[in-house]
DNA sequence: CTCTGATACTTACATTGTAAACTTATAGTG
DNA sequence: CACTATAAGTTTACAATGTAAGTATCAGAG
């Protein structure tokens, strides 16, 4: 007994941390900016919280909802597209906002592909931009078709490049110039490409945002 | 000494086991494809190869090699596209029939867009994709995009199907058509799409692609 | 025969998610 | 006021994982 006193050291005051969910995943997320998402760990997240990871478990069901509320976290951040003005260009908006906040969380993208479950941000971007497209007279049909080729490249892109991100900046510029040297024997058009291409994520993914936008329009006119 | 030979039991003749990197890497493979990436562990590997968890060592550096095997492993399915052809015809054969691929290993597309390292046949399939652009006219830079729009694309609209197929299949219908129900006042435009759209994910893979693709056309059209 | 290298096994350890039982501190009730 | 239920946090424990380090077997070379 005096035993199990002693053992209590540590604060008395400090017994309630105040946490709550929202805390939780905020604290996740940025902990997941800082260092991935893989080194991630309920023990982790609990030391940066002042408390033993156990005590999460008050706040989330499991780890899998920890991820889950993570990706909605970051889903709630995109901009929605807005009623009312023309469908192309808000689209484009609130497409290039996503991008830009997928950038800023690259655990984000795989967390949001990987993963089944929708959360309450999702479905309401989702439903925002379909609403979008119902408004301007696309059909149900392709609406769906068109939410599908919106996301996929928000997705795919985005992904690519931030592989390419994270696979160049594990190497110093020198050897990536070496390397790109190398190839130039048995991959002739990657080397070319590589020296002769300018590289911009944000001009790039417009650029084919557009590309899909434009053939989307086509599409409505020809259909209707 | 003596207890040391008792307790080798099993096998004199099995302990040649005859694997080899391929072996080892198909084998691989089908357990993913068979209960999934994440429940593919080192010790059931071995298992199945009738060898202990680290007999494997011998033929991977480490289990991320493992996977980066894996991940090209199934790259070096996609259908190559073909020089000398009608570039917008053999690329759209070439895209749909990584899109089968990725299809039919669903963890693959997951793989190869989370690790940075790119394989032999990723190198090889990439250099054939800009051979074909470049062949076809198009600019360095054209030729970059494009390979980003399409490999987006490939990607980031196979993860999207798949997530969904992922989610439908642990659900049984009955419960999906509450869902939808129960969605159309909060998410009335989702239930509209879900209901009132066809779902296809062969025929919408195409016809987002053929969009990407006639839009590169129009492209090289204005640019040159 | 001995030596050597390849192949496989054994043991051991650190890290992970999380179940179960415990300890308080606090709030609400009589 | 005492008493008790609840919420918040801790402790301990366990199974699964990747893999480092060391050991044993055996084929072929000298």
């Amino acid at each position: 007994m005096a035993e199990k006193l002693s053992r209590r050291k540590r604060k008395d005051a400090t017994l309630s941390a105040n946490l709550s969910r929202e805390l939780v995943l905020r604290t996740a997320v940025s902990l997941a900016d800082l260092s991935g998402i893989e080194s991630l760990s309920m023990r982790k997240l609990g030391e940066t919280l002042g408390v033993e990871a156990m005590s999460l478990y008050h706040y989330i069901a499991n780890k899998n909802d920890l991820l889950d509320g993570m990706a909605d976290f970051v889903v709630g951040k995109f901009e929605l597209p807005s009623e009312g003005s023309d469908w192309k260009e808000t689209l484009r908006q609130s497409a290039l906002s996503a991008h830009a906040v997928l950038w800023s969380h690259p655990w984000a993208c795989h967390l949001n592909v990987s993963r089944p479950t929708v959360g309450s941000a999702a479905l309401r971007y989702i439903d925002s931009v379909m609403g979008i497209l119902r408004n301007a007279n696309f059909s149900t049909q392709l609406t769906h078709d068109a939410l599908h080729a919106i996301f996929g490249h928000i997705y795919g892109f985005t992904l690519q490049e931030l592989g390419i991100r994270s696979g160049l900046e594990s190497l110093d510029p020198e050897t990536v110039s070496i390397r790109i040297r190398q190839m130039s024997i048995e991959y002739p058009y990657i080397a070319e490409v590589a020296l002769g291409a300018k590289h911009d994520h944000e001009i790039e993914f417009a650029f084919v945002l557009d590309l899909i936008l434009e053939g989307l329009a086509r599409a409505t006119s020809n259909g209707s």
